[in-house]
DNA sequence: TTATGTGAAAGTGTTCACAGCC
DNA sequence: GGCTGTGAACACTTTCACATAA
């Protein structure tokens, strides 16, 4: 049972049972079941079983599965098993915000580059960041080979710059910015917009 | 076609039609059509009007959809009809993003109350409003009736906040805390997590 | 006995395609 | 002619339930 396409849905689940496993490895489990890992999730234990057997057969009958060993797998299968560079475009206060944040490096990731097209902000230092001048940002993601792309720019200009990131070579985009970007077959796109969560609330509240 | 349970995953894709209406007027379109507005948002026309059907027929044959005319009919299934108050719990980094934040009022909320912990943050001002001290916070949010927060604290205490939180009368929470928290039945949680998405990303690269 | 991995069944969601109306 | 609203067809996802193995 290994080389069908898995759906992109059972992908997005992964994340979410390697962070539920890493914190009960935290607790000091070496053992868990699909029961115990769907509980914490509130997900299935069928639907738990069936996601992992898309890529193996990663539990032993009567006992569960290895905390350590599901991690190492999971970590494998998403392509953790490396640290990914992030660029960082965009340096208002939500960008700042996350160049701030520290859980990123425990969990496969850390900001090598960051952008601004404010003069003040140029220069500007953020922990070991430098904010650097857009103008050079297509050279210097060519330069560094970063794939990954956090946007968090105004809205009025995410689609120029988006552009011009997957012209320097971006691969993959974290868009922050409230507006559907357009970009070439490839290029992945997820968006992260607050206002249309609370917005989707607000339909079961009175 | 009205008084069915509507799906939740159609409920989800409202406000994002909302977003792309508005910006439809802002650039002075008076009419559009399933095509269109599924065109700017990378969904079909069918699903634009399947979604809509549940609620009553919007459009015209042959014209299509009156922009302002769709845009109200959203904003009342939403509730989006009155601004929102919203607590924000924890003023780090992000809450502090979020306080400045300037996109909330014209998409229908605003921040009316802001908590954290820490003695040195309580009573800075960001803005209009000034951060109050958890000690106070469910008394506040009784007081004020305030139904939906944001949680911008850290994991480790987000579910003893949460449940607080319940305990005051909160009814919807927008959690920015990376884990899955759990709540009684009839409250709603969406979490936002950046890591999870850059994490599903990675499965696409090597 | 316990808990996995998995076909089959059930349940959801999306697309098709066209009658009906502007 | 153009575009909606919608049953019917299709596709996808989840759950069930059990053979199998520790």
């Amino acid at each position: 049972m290994a080389e069908q396409v898995v759906p992109d849905i059972v992908i997005g689940r992964l994340p979410r049972y390697l962070q539920a496993l890493e914190r009960m490895r935290l607790e000091g489990l070496q053992t868990t079941s699909s029961l115990e890992l769907g509980q914490r999730l509130g997900i299935s234990a069928a639907q738990i079983r069936k996601d992992l057997s898309h890529f193996g057969e990663f539990g032993k009958q009567g006992t569960g599965y290895s905390v350590e060993f599901l991690i190492e797998q999971l970590r494998a299968i998403l392509h953790l098993n490396r640290l990914w560079d992030l660029a960082l475009v965009g340096v208002g206060d939500l960008g700042s915000a996350l160049a701030r944040y520290q859980g990123f490096t425990n969990r496969g990731f850390r900001i090598v580059l960051a952008f601004d097209n404010d003069p003040k902000k140029i220069g500007k230092r953020i922990g070991s960041l430098v904010v650097e001048d857009s103008a050079t940002m297509p050279e210097r993601i060519r330069q560094t080979g970063v794939k990954i792309a956090m946007l968090t720019v105004p809205a009025s200009v995410a689609q120029q710059v988006t552009d011009c990131l997957v012209e320097a070579g971006i691969r993959a985009i974290l868009n922050y910015a409230p507006i559907h970007l357009v970009v070439p077959p490839g290029i992945i796109v997820e968006t992260i917009d607050p206002i249309l969560k609370l917005q989707h609330m607000t339909y079961y509240l009175d």
